[in-house]
DNA sequence: ATTAGCACTCGAACAAGGGGAGTGCTAATA
DNA sequence: TATTAGCACTCCCCTTGTTCGAGTGCTAAT
């Protein structure tokens, strides 16, 4: 269907518009791209091109524009190329700035957007990782003064969650670690979403003497589950995208604006599946919403143990610089998942 | 200096570009605005606020613009006016949405941001509470597993901090409970920013016995500290600052947006004093910031048992709503303070 | 099959001109 | 003496017209 020299044309055409935005013709093709024919012949091909769908023309007397179905035959054919060769040096440079600047998770994850968006100069998007099936390792009850208890959930990841709450009369210690005893029993190992039917299963028969306690602790430890379920985005380099002309129009600008800051859409699109698929492309009339049509989203997933636990993103044109995109996600992907399995699993 | 009729003029202009962000000549003014005199009159008096420095003409038969002199004037009116009457209906609706959607301190403050920007159509701005003098009211050190510690420090915000290390030998539960004992004696009621000192003045010396112990907890204390100084910073409704026609151009727009997401400069600017000033306004050229020379920025403080911890404020064009936005601002202060006050201090 | 040649198309960039909202000045008015 | 009507003038904005050039598709020659 697609001969040697048709391809050609369309790389030339798609590396052409990736770097200038600009519609490209004929003749300034064949003077700057090697592609062996005269323009009259690339006009022909590019005219088969047009009819195949994989080109576009802004007005009849323009040159052509890549259409999205190139830019997916396009990126299909690098990510088969399978080139994950990474560049040991380049991966060591950024993992040293990332290590450098990451105490917590959370930072790692700021940081890493950050550089990110620096590097490749789209919009970083982050997100957190979801421990789906993250397990309670370790629950505590503490005084912490005559009426305040503090509780501690520490589950497998080593993500600790903990509250303060009042208690009417005083408890003493040696009750307190009854119940963290009597919980930890029950609760250790336990997976943080079967929480509440555990919870829901009169847990507290059995220790009626602290009721009243149990009473207190049992929305806590609800809340946690919640919050272990919950979801942080990092976005960082949105003004980035006021570079490109495609954004030049104050209104086109708005719309895609307007739609990074809508959190609830964008973890929406960055928690879909990858289905095994280490980098994920997104081009323009292929996302879901309409906002995004002239816009392209590039993921890579981050892991612990092999397992997929949270994502990196690159939001931009349609034109984006998928080549060197791919390849700098996937230094991305590895480093956060080496930092995180190296640094945070104590 | 001043008087009534110029004072009038200058207000009606001053609205009417607050509205309509068009140049307003003398007739559209006599027509719309009760002045009470001829457009000539109205004129002369341009002409002499023009001269005072309080108007501008984009050219020479455009219509007159205030100035950030005469914006100053004007709030500084409005702050005298004191009509700090809250409206308690609007003040218990707003309290009714912020206080549903908070659990945590940061999502109070997070929806706050949200909330703030969709009712007034600007960029919201929010810096978590810094709590310079915050004391630490409890510390415990907890077994999670055979080699995993659990370093608990409670302040007197109860606002936690947790932290797991690995220890190469296993510690029995009476040694932790020895050291935390001993910690929570030496550290009690001590003010966090002093942490730093005691720590350097060898308080290891006195239990030599769990020296290596001490060695491991040190640095995490040492980090808490900093996280506990660490303000964060909440942005809500970047995008709406492009509704504006003041930053219709893409490069102005840019220039803000950019200033924006730079967090350190954000902080510097909300973290800088309110000398005594409930709500403090910030117009145009008198921004330190060039990127903010034609924007505005609007704050207010919240506090905890009358002591400022925090800011809110709102960033647009210079020709900001002033007068709604103070009112506003004024009604989250308040929300904001009476909610923590109510539910985050146990 | 490829290419040179050519007529044609269309947008971008620039210039010219009319319309309109505004100004400042002067002289008349209350 | 303060106010106002009248008027000439200014300058931006919008529309219209024109040119220029990069590009196309078609046809005929190689």
């Amino acid at each position: 269907m697609l001969d040697e020299r048709k391809l050609k044309v369309l790389y030339a055409i798609i590396n052409s518009y990736i770097i200038s935005a600009e519609p490209i013709g004929s003749r300034t093709l064949s003077k700057h791209y090697d592609i062996g024919v005269s323009p009259a012949t690339i006009r022909n091909e590019m005219s088969d091109l047009e009819e195949l769908g994989l080109l576009n023309k802004p007005h009849s007397s323009a040159g052509r524009v890549p259409s999205d179905k190139a830019y997916r035959l396009y990126v299909d054919s690098l990510l088969n190329l399978n080139n994950i060769s990474i560049d040991e040096e380049k991966k060591q440079k950024v993992k040293s700035i990332l290590f450098s600047e990451s105490q917590e998770v959370d930072q790692l994850l700021q940081t890493s957007a950050r550089v990110l968006s620096e590097i490749t100069n789209y919009t970083a998007l982050v997100i957190s990782p979801h421990l789906e099936n993250s397990r309670i390792k370790h629950i505590q009850l503490l005084q912490v003064s005559s009426n305040q208890i503090l509780l501690v959930i520490v589950n497998n990841s080593d993500i600790i969650k903990s509250t303060i709450f009042k208690v009417d009369s005083p408890t003493s210690s040696n009750q307190l670690n009854t119940i963290s005893n009597f919980l930890n029993e029950k609760l250790n190992g336990l997976p943080l979403n079967k929480l509440k039917d555990v919870l829901n299963m009169g847990l507290l028969d059995e220790l009626y003497e602290y009721k009243d306690l149990l009473n207190k602790v049992i929305p806590v430890l609800n809340e946690s589950v919640y919050e272990a379920e919950d979801v942080e985005l990092y976005y960082e380099g949105v003004a980035r995208l006021l570079n490109y002309p495609e954004y030049k129009d104050i209104n086109k600008a708005k719309t895609i604006l307007s739609f990074i800051e809508d959190k609830d859409k964008v973890l929406e699109i960055l928690l879909k599946e990858n289905l095994g698929n280490e980098i994920q492309i997104v081009i323009g009339e292929e996302n879901v919403y309409d906002q995004l049509k002239e816009s392209s989203i590039v993921t890579a997933t981050y892991s612990i143990d092999g397992k997929t636990i949270g994502k990196i993103g690159l939001l931009g044109p349609t034109r984006m610089d998928y080549y060197n995109l791919i390849n700098t996600l996937r230094l991305f992907s590895v480093n956060i998942s080496e930092i995180l399995e190296m640094v945070f699993r104590k």
